[in-house]
DNA sequence: ATGGCCTGTTGTACAGGA
């Protein structure tokens, strides 16, 4: 019986977060590391940095400034696919096979901007329609994809129920807690049955946190934090599910991510 | 309580993050 370790991690730009790599490697040793908000075109991507850390497969999708989503790997990476929602080319996933049948999606969920009104602010109609668009692929292949070995993790930019957030009731107004997007995250869960992995070693009604604003200097004591971060899987892979990391360190390295990686454990 | 910070940009203020 072998292990794969997987994570998921936003990274804010992945350039000046090399150390901070460096860290997950020695205090986490993932076999793969989806990453979001990598802030880099092509050109620009560290691919010899990366490498030399031992992820000699490297899929991205990147762009100059905003957003980019990549895999990095240390095993080979087949059936690499750069997809788009929403008729928006904005690197927002890309998609790799491995070890023959499990099929990996990294995702970069739009996060919706300050006001969450899809009238008034097209930034969050574009999140309610990126997850709308998901749902009906998903929920037309349904049959199709069902027996299917599939991975979907990323920044989904929810935190979809109360135990996801430090209050509950302050943040109900909030952009990325309101109930309209807890919905678009019910349906998409729903679309393909996903399994939720990380609550699934952490049930509900423990409390669980991926991200902690910048803006407060003290994130570990007033521990104001919300799961942003999320790993889904099918229910083919339900039994396999072994182990969730939530590398709470990297949140204090020398210049952090406001996110840190969540990482599962997979017999395979 | 509506501030507080971080990142990239053919930059030096602004957009976007959440």
């Amino acid at each position: 019986m072998k292990k794969l370790k997987i994570a998921t991690w936003n990274v804010n730009s992945i350039r000046i977060r090399l150390n901070s790599l460096q860290k997950l490697i020695e205090v986490a040793n993932p076999d793969i590391v989806c990453i979001q908000e990598v802030k880099a075109k092509e050109e620009d991507f560290p691919f010899d940095d990366i490498k030399k850390m031992g992820f000699e497969h490297i899929a991205l999708y990147g762009q100059p400034s905003y957003n980019g989503v990549a895999i990095l790997s240390k095993i080979p990476l087949q059936n690499v696919k750069k997809v788009d929602w929403v008729g928006k080319s904005d690197a927002r996933h890309i998609k790799a096979t491995v070890l023959g049948d499990i099929e990996i999606n990294c995702m970069y969920m739009p996060a919706g901007g300050d006001i969450p009104d899809p009238i008034e602010n097209l930034s969050f109609a574009h999140k309610l329609a990126f997850f709308d668009d998901m749902s009906e692929f998903f929920e037309q292949n349904f049959e199709r994809e069902s027996k299917k070995k599939m991975i979907m993790l990323g920044d989904f930019n929810v935190a979809p129920t109360e135990f996801d957030v430090w209050n509950h009731k302050l943040l109900l107004k909030e952009v990325s807690h309101t109930p309209i997007e807890m919905e678009r995250m019910e349906r998409l869960l729903k679309s393909l049955n996903f399994v939720n992995a990380v609550r699934k070693i952490y049930p509900y009604p423990e409390k669980v946190y991926s991200w902690w604003s910048y803006r407060n200097p003290n994130w570990k004591t007033n521990d104001k934090g919300r799961l942003l971060d999320h790993i889904w899987t099918t229910q083919t892979l339900l039994e396999d599910i072994e182990g969730i990391d939530i590398l709470k360190e990297i949140r204090a390295c020398e210049r952090p991510s406001d996110h840190v990686p969540v990482m599962m454990t997979l017999k395979v």
